[in-house]
DNA sequence: TTGTAGGCGTTATCAT
DNA sequence: ATGATAACGCCTACAA
């Protein structure tokens, strides 16, 4: 039988309203009682029933994470950032993820809003439309949307037009002008900006834009990369440059299969990803890419949050957090 | 505020106790007030507080996952065995982990298994002794240990021996007698086991033991790879092979040095890893290696765990499994 | 400074 | 088949 307040309460001649407040620390207590209470409380090696805490005070101490999958390294790092900054806090964190589940993404995001598990929520990359986070509002649980903008909630996000107009740019100014643009419009990948920012660059330089030179890609992995490497030399338009905002793994397969080809990198053929995963190291030439500021999404993601819930930081809040474009080898 | 059983039992004119029985489940309601019930909890959109439920109950539905270090790709795959075998389980997951938190492990498992927060605990690879575990038989809160065998709890290993003597004798078959081995004495990676794989076979096969072979290394990290690759080549016994049971980064950081000295892989060098991380399939020549089978980890850590909460599975289990040898192009 | 009493939302054991 | 009632362990007025 787990100790409670009441075993302490007993042994101390008090009850257990007293040794409560001298566990929560709660002033206008002789220390003579306080040192006695916790005094027994160390020695039957007491610790709180944080679930009864919990329906008293209406708090869990708990905060949800809601990711779409952990199989993917940029959303692990997120999950890094926030676990990591959130050592200082004293929340739980647990963990929900979306893919493979039997619950759908909106199912879920209702049942946490209302089962009061948990205090406050970071969604990363939701899929859904933005009615449906809406219960978050409705049942004022406090919720951050991560690597995605929201107007109705708290968000933290990248801007990614920039990212990519600045890879853009260095290819142009490494004398490039046939830069083929790699994409993938899964889900919400905020891939149109990536599509703009490279687009702007271009307009700015003076170099026409073609769409003979825009490659599609459903997944960011090294097979569609191998695969993408073909149409894109069989293209008419024969890029000297490529610019994946697909995501690194596609990437990768490009500068593999472009090697078994006998290309040379990056002097016949620069490729630049986005992400900055692992990966990116490892590859031969190492990978030039737009890093995604990944921990320090998490970062802010949790900050905003324990303010929100701490009743700080009223109103919308939104982050905005920019990429850092990393050379290396391949570009 | 939330709709509670009271809110719905007024609105269905019976007592919440009726409620609870219907939302449960149980039998003997009539067919009547069991719709009656689910209609009105249906129109109000009725989730139970499970935090309530849990202090009524005495079992919170949660369970702890307690990590080393969230950034270790070898750990987030056994969490991904874990949460997806969970999806057939109604049991949230919270997450721990034990590098840079203000709280000692030893700490974290004293709290975790008095605070009633979890029904059960997975811990993946934790440093401490048994003795520091024996809080959760204390406390019987079952436990499950992964990635290293224990006494005194319930443990999913792999049988590293065998998984290091099957990769040497493959370097042997292929007619290498003379092959370095590369080990991280770090916390308790199961390095011996892995050590005394490769000089069984080494025994097996007639081929002299001899620690001039023999090279550490502090982390699995490319860099340590590259360091160590420098000793290996001073060594008087000239290696024309190296396995690597420290780990794949180490093994990659050998191979880009390797290449960057003009070694040509695999002919005068063969390298083989241990563990199989996804950068094993990036870097050129693709890693041979020793697969640890990390998703099953989580798997049956995760359906152990669930028979131990739910009364199954008495006594001590153990689970031992085995690695798989995946050949690729660097031996 | 401390005790009393009520409540948090649910479940469970009795009666009825 | 349903209703009272008492837990579960803790917190928090309010009273003393």
């Amino acid at each position: 039988m787990p100790v409670t307040l009441k075993d302490i309460a007993k042994r101390a001649n008090v009850t257990s309203a007293t040794v409560s407040m001298v566990i929560n620390g709660k002033p206008n207590i002789s220390q003579d009682t306080r040192d006695k209470v916790m005094k027994i409380a160390k020695e039957l090696n007491y610790y709180p029933n944080v679930i009864a805490r919990g329906l008293a005070t209406k708090k869990s101490n708990a905060l949800g994470v809601i990711v779409p999958n952990l199989a993917s390294s940029y959303v692990v790092r997120i999950l890094q950032g926030i676990k990591s900054t959130n050592k200082d806090i004293d929340y739980t964190v647990q963990l929900f993820d979306t893919v493979g589940q039997k619950e759908t993404e909106t199912q879920l995001f209702q049942r946490l809003a209302r089962e009061r598990r948990i205090d406050g929520a970071i969604l990363i990359d939701p899929v859904c439309s933005e009615k449906e986070l809406q219960v978050f509002k409705d049942e004022s649980v406090p919720c951050v949307i991560v690597a995605r903008k929201c107007d109705i909630l708290d968000s933290v996000y990248v801007n990614n037009r920039q990212g990519a107009q600045e890879a853009t740019d260095y290819l142009v100014d490494k004398g490039h002008t046939r830069i083929a643009c790699v994409v993938c419009h899964k889900k919400n990948l905020p891939m149109d900006e990536r599509l703009e920012g490279y687009i702007t660059a271009l307009n700015n330089r003076g170099i026409e834009y073609t769409d003979e030179l825009i490659f599609d890609v459903v997944n960011n992995t090294m097979a569609e990369g191998v695969t993408v490497f073909n149409k894109i030399m069989q293209s008419p338009a024969k890029p000297t440059a490529i610019f994946v905002p697909a995501g690194d793994m596609v990437a990768i397969g490009i500068i593999k299969k472009a090697k078994r080809n006998g290309i040379n990198l990056p002097e016949d053929l620069a490729v630049v990803g986005f992400d900055d995963l692992p990966a990116a190291e490892v590859i031969e030439p190492t990978l030039t890419t737009v890093r995604q500021p990944k921990l320090e999404m998490g970062d802010h993601a949790i900050d905003i949050l324990i303010d929100k819930i701490e009743g700080q930081a009223p109103g919308i809040n939104h982050k905005e957090l920019f990429t850092k474009f990393i050379i290396r080898q391949s570009a």
